[in-house]
RNA sequence: GGCGGGUUGGCGGAGAGGUUACGCAGCGGAUUGCAAAUCCGUGAAGACCGGUUCGAUUCCGGUACCCGCCUCCA
């Protein structure tokens, strides 16, 4: 069997993956929160957990691997949305334009990641509808004196988890100094964080033990894969930026809630994404969603095979020349594999490379070593999420039929043979270059391609 | 202030204590009326200062610079 080694930010090193059971490999991935189009920093863990996950499936079989993804529909920014649409005039109740709100921009997440060539995971729940589970989870951290209720609140005593902080290198000692904590009246410590607060009229609301509320942020990724996955499962992954306080609120509420598990094994962290060199932010102009790279032509494979250039600890920088020349190389491999039938199994080299870590950019310089054997090349490339038959139409030629064109330019150039005068024949040339035409003239005969640009109102006349 | 990551050839970007990364671009050649495409070949690196070692770009320490997190932004 393949040896599988990932970078765990638990222990920061890098260890071979060994999962609790074989025939029932378990990974949670942090999802988005669904209050608008995801960016495309949004998309980077969406295409390394795909990868790890299409690994998986290779070495432990399609059925062994239970892939779970949250949707987090629960938010602030949604409630806006949805309240704004409400005072506009919009017709229903709240309750109703936040979930009108939450499942248009699901069906959006679904569009734009499938373009990338990412797979659905097996399982998306959403949070609303683990509210019971996440109740009942923060009713055993109270019973166990992890969790206390004030004033409607409910909050986790972080002072009473040994290990907080373990995850992130840092101790709750430390926190306080840096102290950009909120500060509350009812928080026993300013480090506890919330697990339940009181909802408003305006605001949407389940009932509990401690009043109408809603959950906390945390809360939900911790219910949903104890629900789904266990009190032990295999991986948790996520943006960096995750590790604190995200991850270790929800080590400290499952640990706490469930002592008789370990949660997650491993940790698997994507670093950021920058844009040209600088972070992504509105403030900076820079800021743009996948729809909108996918709306001005960039196509989702290239996309991906962007990302891929990048090992994923490490910030990945998105610019407009490495799309281009992704674009190059995938139209390359997509005329030379076109309709050859995949290899029925990915090159050994290619498997070696992803295993090592998610070594995607060495794994990619291995695909390159395979122009010279198509089917292998499609089938390696395939198993990484790339050349898939149902992405590939933005690299397919134009239809057009230009032979008369070509009849006209072999006309020309036949003339221009024999009198020496090749200013007719370089002309005509010349504008179908800039019809966007690949010209290629041999001394079999003359042959025109469609090329990327291609505009037939630009094909000169035949006169 | 605390924690963490990074610095590789013109550009992007990997692995490995000693042997060609790879891709793009460049250059030379074949081919072409000229090109394009294709094929063949090729130069070019490891922020800085020390240490370990027979030998370090790869390990250790320090310096400089860059970046991320500590603000429910992946």
């Amino acid at each position: 069997m393949t040896e599988i080694r990932l970078h765990n930010t638990k222990t920061r090193s890098k260890q071979v993956f060994t999962p609790i059971d074989p025939k029932d490999v378990r990974m949670y991935l942090c999802g988005p929160t669904v209050y608008d189009r995801a960016h495309l920093g949004n998309a980077r863990p969406v295409v390394v957990f795909d990868v790890l996950y299409r690994l998986l499936r290779l070495v432990y079989g399609e059925e062994c691997v239970t892939y779970v993804r949250n949707f987090t529909d629960v938010d602030d920014k949604i409630n806006a949305t949805a309240k704004a649409r409400k005072d506009a005039g919009a017709p229903g109740t709240l309750e109703d334009l936040i979930h009108e709100r939450t499942q248009e921009t699901i069906a959006w997440y679904h569009e734009d990641m499938d373009a990338l060539g990412a797979m659905r995971p097996d399982r998306e729940p959403r949070a609303t509808a683990y509210i019971g589970a996440m109740i009942a989870m923060i009713e055993r951290l109270i019973l166990a004196g992890h969790a206390y209720a004030r004033e409607g609140h409910v909050l986790f005593r972080v002072r009473s988890y040994s290990d907080y902080g373990k995850l992130s290198g840092r101790t709750v000692d430390d926190m306080i100094a840096g102290a950009r904590v909120e500060v509350a009246p009812f928080k026993e410590d300013p480090m506890d964080f919330v697990l339940w607060k009181p909802s408003d009229a305006d605001l949407p609301g389940w009932d509990s033990p401690w009043g109408r509320g809603r959950p906390g942020w945390h809360i939900e990724c911790s219910a949903m894969s104890y629900e789904l996955l266990g009190d032990t499962f295999d991986i948790h992954g996520g943006g960096i930026d995750l590790q604190f306080p995200h991850h270790e609120n929800e080590i400290a509420q499952s640990c706490c809630a469930h002592p008789e598990g370990s949660f997650a094994n491993y940790w698997v962290h994507n670093e950021m994404l920058q844009v040209e060199g600088k972070k992504m932010s509105k403030s900076l102009g820079n800021f743009f969603t996948v729809r909108d790279l996918l709306n001005k032509g960039v196509p989702g494979e290239v996309i991906r095979f962007v990302f891929m250039q990048t090992h994923y600890t490490r910030p990945m920088d998105w610019t407009a020349e490495k799309a281009q020349q992704a674009e190059g190389v995938l139209r390359k491999w997509r005329a030379l594999t076109g309709d050859v039938t995949p290899a029925a199994e990915p090159a050994p080299a290619v498997i070696a490379a992803l295993s090592d870590d998610l070594n995607t950019a060495g794994a990619i310089a291995e695909l390159h070593a395979l122009t010279g054997d198509p089917a292998l090349l499609k089938a390696s490339a395939q198993m990484l999420g790339l050349l898939l038959d149902e992405m590939g139409d933005w690299a397919a030629a134009p239809e057009a039929d230009l032979s008369a064109h070509a009849d006209r330019l072999a006309a020309l150039r036949t003339a221009a043979m024999a009198n020496k005068d090749f200013a007719p024949v370089d002309a005509f040339k010349a504008a179908l270059v800039a019809a966007g035409v690949e010209v290629r003239m041999s001394k079999a005969g003359v042959e025109l391609l469609p090329g990327a640009g291609f505009d037939a109102a630009l094909l000169p006349a035949l006169g």
